[in-house]
RNA sequence: UGGCCUAUGGUGUAACUGGCAACACGUCUGGUUUUGGUCCAGAAGAGUCUAGGUUCGAGCCCUAGUAGGCCAACCA
C-alpha cells in the first residue's frame, strides 16, 4: 500500500498489518472526536494530524464527530470554533456527526443489555457507589441493587427516561465484575439522569449516556476501522471491547481502539480546564489570545497551517510521555515565513539619526527587494530623507570589533540605502542620547553597482524615515509560563509560574508601504522577526503581533560578554580511556580487517592512559565483550610500559582466559 | 497492597523486525551574505535504565529488577 521508504510509525504498522491480514483498503475509516466544551489546542493538532493524516495517506474518509454526551458543558460556540480550526488546518472531513445523533440507538441497545441481564439500575448515592467501587489495590463489592429483576430494571429505566426521577436518584450500570482489577470494569455507569438542555437534542432526553457506553458504539455505527486516542484511554479499551461484544454483528466491521502519547509543549499547559481558567480569570484576553497554545491563538499570532502541520509531522507518534521543545515549533514557523513573508522595515525602539550632509527637505524613493528568498515577490519603493529612526540598540559610541553596528567613526550600511559614518552624538543633561549625527557617502547607494557601493562595512542597519514613518502598535509576546512543565508539579499550582511579562506593547514606527496592510497579513520586519496584522487593527490603526523573532545568535552571545566568569573556551579533549571504551563497544561486530585497524588505534591511545583510569574497567560486565577486549589490549600496552602486575590485573586476565569469546581469550593470552 | 503502559544524545522520533545506533530540533566551529536571518560546510553529544541469559553477533529476543506515567468523576 505504502511504498515510500520512510519508516512507519506504530499506528501505520498496525494498519499495514490489518491490511495484510485481509482488511480491505476501502474499509479504512477514521474519526476525530472532540468534545465541544472548549477550543482546540496544539495538542489536539497531533490527534487531528494523526487521524486526518492517515485518512490522506490511505485515501480513507475521516469523520468529524462531536462527542456531546454531557449537556452541562457543551455548547454550539465550541462546535463552530472546532470546525473552523480543523478546516483552517487544511483538513477535510467526510461527515460532520454528533454522538447525540445516536441517542435513540444507544437507548435501544441499552434495553437489550438489560434484557440480557448485562445491565441494571442502581439507586444509591454516588458517594456510596464510590465506596463500593474499591480502589486500584482493593476489590469492590456488589451493589445491593445488582440483582434486581429484569422487569424492574426495564421499568425503572423507562421511567428514568420519562423524567419521573430527580437527577441522581437512579443510574444504569453495566453488570460486569466489581472485583475486576481494572476499575473501569467494576460495573461502570452507562446512563445518568440529567435534566439539562442539550445543544442539539434540546429537552428530548433527560437521561444521557456516558463516554464509555457511547464512544465505541458510535465508532461501530460509523464503521470506524481504527479509533485512535491518547494514552490515558488505554484502560478504557477493555470496556470499549466489552460493550462492543454485547451488540456487535460479526458480519460488520469491528472497530479497534489504539492509543498514542499525547503531545506536551514545554513552557505551556494543554489542559482545556486550565486554559479555560486563564480565560475566565482574565489572565489572557480570550481563547484566541496570541499567547494561548490554542489553534485560534496560534492563528492570531501569525502561525500558518503549513507550519503547524510540519510541526506535528516532525514530532512523530509513539507511546512514551514526551515534552516537545517549543524551539521546534518556532523553527517550523520561521521555516515557512522565511520563504513567504515580505520583508519590510520597522523600528521598535527609535533613536533619531541625522545625516548632516544630506540636503534638508530632500527625499528619495529607493528600491527595496521584497523577499530575497522569492524572486517573484518583486520590489517596492521606500522613502529616504535626512532624518531617520534607527534602533537605539544599533548604536554605541564605542564598541569592540564584535559589534557589527553603528559606532562613532565607523561605517555601516543603511539597508537598501547608503553607507554612513557615525560622527557625533547629542545628549541631554542626563547623558541620554537624543540624536546621532552621521554623514553619508552619496556614491554608495544600494544596488548602484558603483565601486563605492561595494565597500565592505561593519554591518547593515534597518531604519525608517521620520517624516514618512507610520506609527504602529506592536504586541510582543513572551512565554506565558516561566516553568518548562508548569502543570507537572505536585506541590505547586501551575498559576504560580505565570510570566508577568508575557505581553509587551510597543509604540513602533514602520515604513509607509504598510499603510494598507490587512488583518492577518504576515511580514518580516528585517533583523527583528516575523509579525502579522492583528484582528484588532482598523483603518487608521495599525496593530502587529510578533509571531516569532529571527534566530538570533548575537543575542545569545551578549549575556556571555556581560558575565565575566572565565569561559571554558577550549572543550576538554575526550580522555583517551573514554575513546578506547567507545572503540571497544562494537569491536566484536567488526569485520576482521577493521578490527586490526581499531586495535592499532586502541594501542596508540593506550599510551596516554594511566593505570588508575584503567582499573575500574576490569569489572566490566561479562556481556560487554568488546569493552573487555579493548581493556585487554590497553592493559597489554601498559604492562609493556612497565606497570606492575597486581591481583586485580591477575583476576581480570584469568577471567578473560575463561571467556567463550576467542578474540578475548587470544588477547588475554597475548598478555601472558 | 493490584492492573496496564513506557524506557535510545539536551529534546523528539528512527534503526528494513538480530548485523559498525540514524534523522530533525537545539548547541558549537567555519564560509557566503546589503537581515548577527537564510544558505553552505563541519563538529561535539548515546556504551540504547540496571543486572543476568540466549546468540558468532542484542537497542531489538528471554528472566529479574529499577524508574516514570495512567487507572478509584453520575467528565470526555
Amino acid at each position: 500500500m505504502v511504498n515510500d521508504n520512510k519508516s512507519l510509525n506504530f499506528l501505520e504498522q498496525i494498519i499495514e498489518e490489518d491490511l495484510a491480514n485481509g482488511l480491505s483498503n476501502n474499509k479504512l475509516r477514521f474519526r476525530f472526536p472532540p468534545e465541544p466544551n472548549g477550543y482546540l489546542h496544539i495538542g489536539h493538532t497531533k490527534a487531528i494530524g494523526i487521524s486526518f493524516g492517515l485518512g490522506e495517506k490511505y485515501n480513507a474518509p475521516v469523520n468529524l464527530r462531536f462527542d456531546d454526551t454531557n449537556p452541562a458543558k457543551e455548547e454550539q460556540e465550541y462546535v463552530d470554533a472546532i470546525k473552523k480550526d480543523v478546516a483552517w488546518l487544511g483538513y477535510t472531513w467526510d461527515k460532520e456527526l454528533f454522538s447525540s445523533d445516536y441517542f435513540q440507538q444507544l437507548y435501544d441497545w441499552a434495553i437489550i443489555l438489560i434484557k440480557k441481564g448485562k445491565a441494571y439500575v442502581d439507586s444509591q448515592s454516588s458517594e456510596v457507589m464510590a465506596e463500593q467501587k474499591g480502589t486500584p489495590t482493593q476489590p469492590g463489592v456488589d451493589s445491593p441493587y445488582r440483582n434486581r429483576s429484569i422487569e424492574e430494571n426495564l421499568d425503572l429505566f423507562e421511567r428514568m427516561k420519562q423524567g419521573e426521577f430527580e437527577e441522581g436518584a437512579h443510574i444504569l450500570r453495566a453488570k460486569i465484575d466489581m472485583k475486576h482489577p481494572n476499575m473501569l470494569m467494576r460495573d461502570p455507569i452507562m446512563y445518568r439522569i440529567l435534566k439539562k438542555h442539550h445543544h442539539r437534542t434540546g429537552n428530548d432526553w433527560c437521561i444521557y449516556p456516558m463516554y464509555d457506553w457511547t464512544h465505541g458504539e458510535s465508532d461501530y455505527i460509523e464503521q470506524i476501522s481504527h479509533s485512535l486516542c491518547s494514552l490515558e484511554f488505554k484502560p478504557h479499551r477493555e470496556l470499549y471491547d466489552w460493550f462492543l461484544d454485547q451488540i456487535v454483528d460479526v458480519n460488520k466491521l469491528r472497530p479497534k481502539q489504539r492509543e498514542f502519547a499525547r503531545l506536551n509543549l514545554s513552557y505551556t499547559i494543554m489542559s482545556k480546564r486550565k486554559l479555560l481558567q486563564l480565560v475566565e480569570q482574565g489572565i489572557v484576553y480570550g481563547w484566541d489570545d496570541p499567547r494561548m497554545p490554542t489553534i485560534s491563538g496560534l492563528r492570531r499570532r501569525g502561525y500558518t497551517p503549513k507550519a503547524i502541520r510540519h510541526f506535528v509531522e516532525r514530532v512523530g507518534v509513539a507511546k512514551r510521555d514526551n515534552v516537545i521543545d517549543v524551539s521546534l515549533l518556532e523553527f517550523c514557523i520561521r521555516e515557512d515565513l522565511n520563504k513567504t513573508a515580505p520583508r519590510v522595515m520597522a523600528v521598535m525602539d527609535p533613536v533619531k539619526l541625522v545625516i548632516t550632509n544630506y540636503p534638508e527637505g530632500k527625499e528619495e524613493w529607493l528600491e527595496a527587494e521584497n523577499n530575497p528568498e522569492d524572486e517573484s515577490a518583486g520590489y517596492r519603493k521606500i522613502p529616504f530623507s535626512r532624518e531617520l529612526y534607527i534602533e537605539r540598540d544599533d548604536f554605541k559610541e564605542e564598541a569592540n570589533s564584535k559589534y557589527f553596528r553603528l559606532t562613532l567613526g565607523k561605517e555601516v550600511r543603511l539597508k537598501n540605502a547608503y553607507i554612513i559614518k557615525g560622527e557625533d552624538v547629542v545628549k541631554d543633561a542626563h547623558g541620554n542620547i537624543l540624536e546621532i549625527h552621521c554623514v553619508y557617502d552619496k556614491d554608495t547607494l544600494s544596488g548602484s553597482g558603483t565601486e563605492a557601493s561595494l565597500r565592505k562595512v561593519k554591518g547593515t542597519l534597518h531604519w525608517v524615515s521620520i517624516q514618512h514613518a507610520l506609527k504602529a502598535e506592536v504586541r510582543e509576546y513572551d512565554r506565558l509560563f516561566m516553568d518548562e512543565a508548569p502543570d507537572s508539579h505536585q506541590d505547586k499550582e501551575f498559576m504560580e509560574f505565570l510570566n508577568p511579562k508575557s505581553l509587551r506593547v510597543i509604540e513602533a514606527f514602520v515604513e509607509p508601504s504598510l499603510k494598507e496592510a490587512k488583518v492577518g497579513e504576515r511580514f518580516q520586519f528585517q533583523r527583528l522577526g516575523y509579525f502579522n496584522v492583528d484582528d484588532d487593527a482598523s483603518e487608521g490603526k495599525l496593530i502587529f503581533n510578533k509571531t516569532v523573532g529571527l534566530r538570533d545568535t548575537w543575542a545569545k552571545q551578549k549575556p556571555k560578554e556581560v558575565s565575566n566568569k572565565p569561559q571554558v573556551k577550549t572543550q576538554p579533549k575526550r580522555k583517551a580511556i573514554d575513546v578506547i571504551q567507545q572503540l571497544g563497544k562494537k569491536y566484536t561486530n567488526l569485520p576482521e580487517a577493521k578490527q586490526q585497524k581499531v586495535k592499532a588505534e586502541i594501542q596508540e591511545l593506550a599510551e596516554q592512559v594511566n593505570y588508575e583510569e584503567l582499573e575500574p574497567l576490569f569489572n566490566t560486565a561479562v556481556k560487554k565483550v568488546g569493552t573487555r577486549i579493548a581493556v585487554a589490549i590497553t592493559l597489554d600496552v601498559l604492562l609493556k610500559k612497565g606497570v606492575e602486575r597486581n591481583d586485580e590485573i591477575h583476576k581480570f586476565i584469568t577471567k578473560a582466559l575463561e571467556d567463550k569469546n576467542d578474540i578475548l581469550v587470544a588477547e588475554a593470552q597475548g598478555i601472558i
